[in-house]
DNA sequence: TATGAATGAGGTTTCATTCAT
DNA sequence: TATGAATGAAACCTCATTCAT
């Protein structure tokens, strides 16, 4: 493969200039997502991703390093999208319905973005990079759990011994790891049942052997 | 394009006759498991495999139809072998003994393995075959939770209303993948910690609130 | 074995856009037929007509699917050379004439393509697409006979209880089986000896014991 | 490739020496011949063939160098076979008799073989002992049809005139190109007809204007 | 003589990426 | 900025033939 030309490569630090170039580059990352989703990242082709924003491969290396560069994008904005999704504020009613409602909003958040965190996971054997990246997103994630666990500590609702850091991460496993079997591998799971079944886990890991009230 | 033979296909599928193609199948699965392990699957190639066993490349043909096949062969070989590490006799003493048990032998055994199964999971997202595949691996270790689980319902140590089924899951899929996370994406754990913190969340979710005795 | 991409074949259905695209697969094609004609079609490898061409693996995979695909393209070329070659008017005079006429034609058609219409040959007995390519050739060549026969029926000059349908196609397998073995097998032939002993097989069937004038 | 060893080579240019082997070999050559039928010459594997003949790799090349050299033995059975069913004794009727007879023999003589004669064909092109074999065989025939021209000519039923040689060549090429088309690429033809119509042609051919009486 | 395992040169085809226009 | 042609490294897989047993 020959090595990039200077010029190539500064335009692509640079990035869009235009408003026209800026439409361009948003009509690939598009377009890239959509195939990926489709294809997977192996199978999508960049000749795919081009064609699919009726643009042309010059124009691809115009906006983007390479193939991983312009997923790296996509995945940003999935993060960023999932982000936004759990940030939403909490209702402060009892343990029970908190942790029902946690559940419910990651399942929510998770669920359209499915394809392309299997992807990320699935990069992340491969790449430093997407390793980072996937494990930043479960980061966020588990630290706000953790964070929530720590106030309920705090107000007694939560046994203090609890190792609330390491709890959080197994917590958070398991919701990423049924999500992923059931939207990426396709096991069939009744959504109602699935909620449920995590729920009593978390409020019974939370609120052992009646401690505290609801 | 050349297409495979009948007659090489058929020798694919009765497979060696004599102890010299019996060892030499052998010999290549082996060097096929330690390349696998060490550059993943797309970066393994036919060729890296032959050199480590000492073969040529028509060898491995003899033996295998594709790079894929020969993941198969070396994936089955990991599931037999979790199985059998899986399949030792549980001390039958108290629930709280039995939980740190089962999850240190399922870490136990996932330790060693992790590499391959990290893989299988990876191409499961392509291949209906390798998802076919995890998804048994997976269900065996799930099933063998849910039956444990239903023998301590029948004898009182855990709340008839437990969903087992969907609990099962749902512990698995956490012990997988934090599992995952530990070995294979590089997450730094503590094992003791872990561990407990495992143990925790599954004594919680199966003894709550003091329902029956340790 | 990696399979086609369907974006890459819609590449190779459109055909080149540009003309620079065009000539490059103009050149393709024109060292195809010189390496069929020097090689043959079992030992031309793609690497020595992209050598011959000065092209590179990845252009002609760009214009072509395969070897298969560029030597029909190459057989479709020598049969509309044929085609106009042997559509020249004919001159209306006695039919001793016109028979000589008509074998000269068809040799001197057949000379120059000699080499690629026995690769068809050699590849009909192998595809379905190359038998019916071939089998196009001769029937075209054969019905042009019979009509030119019938005409000559309807006029008085050939017999009208000559099965024209079954004898145009033997005199049309004479002359290409004759041509073959003097331009492709290397049997030494006289030409002009060669043409009035075809001549006189034609001239003695169509006009037998006198029937009409020369 | 490896260069053959001394011994094995030495093997082969003796040829088999006790019953056991003479069976071998014939085992082979009768395999070989229906498994070219079946499948022509690129497409026969010699796996193809052991198999077919119960043997093994390492037999067949005890007895045969390469599946080219098979191949030409197998094409010297098939050229004996047909000069036996062509030597029968001419029935010495008239001249119109004893064209259908000829043509009706070699019809005969062709259907059982056309299969490995399309082979030689095929092979003339890329091998000189092929194209040899493949001249001799058709050589025979019409060196025996010209003789019995010349035959003719002596007693005056044929023109002194008449280039006999060039003549029976092109007679030659007429049938043998026909039953290729006929048997080998499954041009349909009636055959009454058609014997018939190469009969008309090669009775006016030697009777022409009422030259002699039948 | 017979077996079947082993060889490896050789061929086809893909696709991320660059560059001339 | 946009286009699409060109590149070529790289990968897979076959099969005629030899050789150890």
């Amino acid at each position: 493969m020959r090595e990039p030309t200077a010029v190539q490569q500064t335009r692509r630090d640079v990035g869009p200039i235009t408003d026209r170039g800026a439409a361009r580059r948003r009509q690939l990352l598009d377009a890239a997502r959509r195939v990926f989703e489709r294809q997977g990242f192996t199978d999508a082709r960049v000749a795919d991703i081009v064609k699919e924003a009726h643009a042309s491969h010059g124009t691809f290396y115009t906006y983007f390093d390479t193939k991983e560069a312009i997923f790296v994008e996509v995945a940003r904005t999935v993060i960023e999208d999932m982000h936004e999704d759990m940030a939403v504020a909490v209702p402060t009613s009892g343990l029970d319905l908190r942790v029902h409602d946690a559940i419910d909003r990651f399942i929510h958040a998770y669920r359209p973005n499915a394809a392309i965190i299997a992807l990320m996971e699935q990069l992340a054997l491969d790449s430093v990079e997407m390793r980072a990246l996937r494990l930043d997103l479960r980061d966020s994630f588990v630290q706000r759990t953790r964070r929530g666990i720590e106030r309920m500590q705090a107000d007694g609702s939560v046994p203090a011994d609890l190792d609330v850091e390491y709890t959080a991460e197994a917590l958070g496993a398991m919701l990423e790891y049924t999500c992923h079997l059931w939207f990426s591998l396709g096991k069939e799971f009744e959504e109602r049942r699935l909620a449920d079944a995590l729920a009593g886990i978390w409020f019974a890991t939370l609120h052992p052997e009646g401690h505290g009230a609801p």
